[in-house]
DNA sequence: GAGTGGTCTAGACCACCTT
DNA sequence: AGGTGGTCTAGACCACTCA
């Protein structure tokens, strides 16, 4: 039996929209008007599901459509909860992660997870014009904000500008220790950006369910002789950034 | 009956991953080995139900999956169809749409969709820096990419800075009219980009569906006196743009 | 161990696009 | 008119988290 209209479990939402968008609606215009504060977590599915008097498939769509738009998160397993503020992340600025975050009153930290010399692949040899296969360092780091992680990096550097980089401690700004430790000055920042789907490896260590919305951030970073310092794939929860750039006119 | 593991309807996908995974990468796979072009439609969700031994459910979070990594894209009750690749967008060039877009080998089109004077809402007055209220021109564009729509855009302007604006021809380059009509000279562009979703006026004029992700980015431009140019509010297919920035260091 | 979300089934009706 | 995707139901079992 498919939608018995003659029980009507829930008035059909006014101005004959979808059953899911009413919900949508009104979980927003709780979240807005403050009763659901950030952070807090949201009924279970089930509770929801009653409450609105649907099949939980329906509730899942509001939740998954919350989620696009980035009110909401979930915790695999766990629940659903709603989003904190976005950090706003502005390429032209030349400070990092720990930097940034801080200055925007939130609470950053970093864990490496992976440190390790692999060969180098086509793609990647190629930003490096090093021979396929040639060993490189490889960095992974959880980034998080709060306590919430927000973002998985993969950084890449050419041992051959950093000799025993790994031995160095890595949860603080690479940046600097390349700079201090190793005097390589960064004059060029080149930026990539784009909308994506966190795959399982990413996804798995942000404790997020494959497939969900992310931002991938590519850094390339330069120094005077055109040599690459760093290479540095940033995937970032989609709600938890914003770019700024502000331009001026220039020669 | 749940999983009547009996009958087993197709191997259970290697690795033990669920099977929307095992149908997504199958299809990823026939994208990516060009026998699925871009463009293409794909076969409607119940010959993939027939053909893979799921429930239509499961043939559609495969669907989405990639849809949400942006392999491939859908057309309203029409069907799925294999998404062109992506334009790159650089803030730091200061070209048009119709520009850059032309300057990747793709063929950009412009429709004026809505041109009226609005009065000025609370946080459009705060930028303009006019009392709440003000009548401003409020422009609605839709802007296609080789036939296919990619962004819908809500221009704002001061009638004070371009009396009679609204009479021009819209359809090319603002800027440019801006420009020579009105001898206005910006001077300084700010660029603001956060992953959303596309909600429903928006999703209506794209022809997708409510809620799929997209990309915002807001421009806003000055002159040499501070005030604004032009508001340009852009909401994007998450799928049609890639965002590309080249820094060096300067004062 | 109770409860949560994650995955899946096997149907149904509808609004809309296509031909 | 026939086919498409969009929405929805009412179940089920599973892997995992949490207390």
């Amino acid at each position: 039996m498919a939608r018995p209209d003659s029980m009507i479990p829930l008035a059909p939402p006014e101005g004959g929209g979808p059953h899911y968008i009413a919900l949508r609606d009104q979980i927003a215009t709780s979240i807005e008007a403050g009763q659901l504060a950030a952070g807090a977590k949201l009924p279970s599915e089930r509770q929801l599901q009653t409450g609105a008097g649907t099949a939980r498939g329906t509730v899942r769509e509001a939740l998954f459509q919350l989620e696009a738009e980035g009110l909401i998160y979930r915790r695999e397993r766990s629940g659903w909860y709603v989003s904190p503020p976005a950090v706003t992340y502005d390429p032209t600025r030349w400070s990092g992660f720990m930097t940034y975050v801080a200055e925007q009153g939130r609470r950053p930290a970093t864990r490496t997870v992976s440190k390790e010399s692999a060969p180098a692949t086509a793609a990647v040899s190629d930003i490096f014009r090093v021979a396929p296969g040639t060993l490189l360092y490889v960095i992974g780091r959880l980034r998080s904000i709060d306590g919430r992680p927000v973002l998985v990096e993969k950084i890449t550097v050419d041992p051959a500008l950093a000799p025993g980089l790994l031995d160095h401690s890595l949860d603080g700004s690479l940046t600097q220790v390349l700079t201090r430790e190793y005097g390589a000055t960064v004059i060029r920042n080149r930026v990539d950006m784009r909308p994506c789907a966190l795959i399982k490896t990413v996804a798995d260590e942000l404790g997020v369910k494959s497939g969900t919305p992310g931002l991938l951030v590519v850094r390339t970073s330069f120094d005077a002789g055109g040599r690459v310092v760093e290479y540095d794939q940033e995937y970032w929860r989609h709600d938890a950034i914003r770019v700024h750039v502000d331009l001026s006119v220039r020669g």
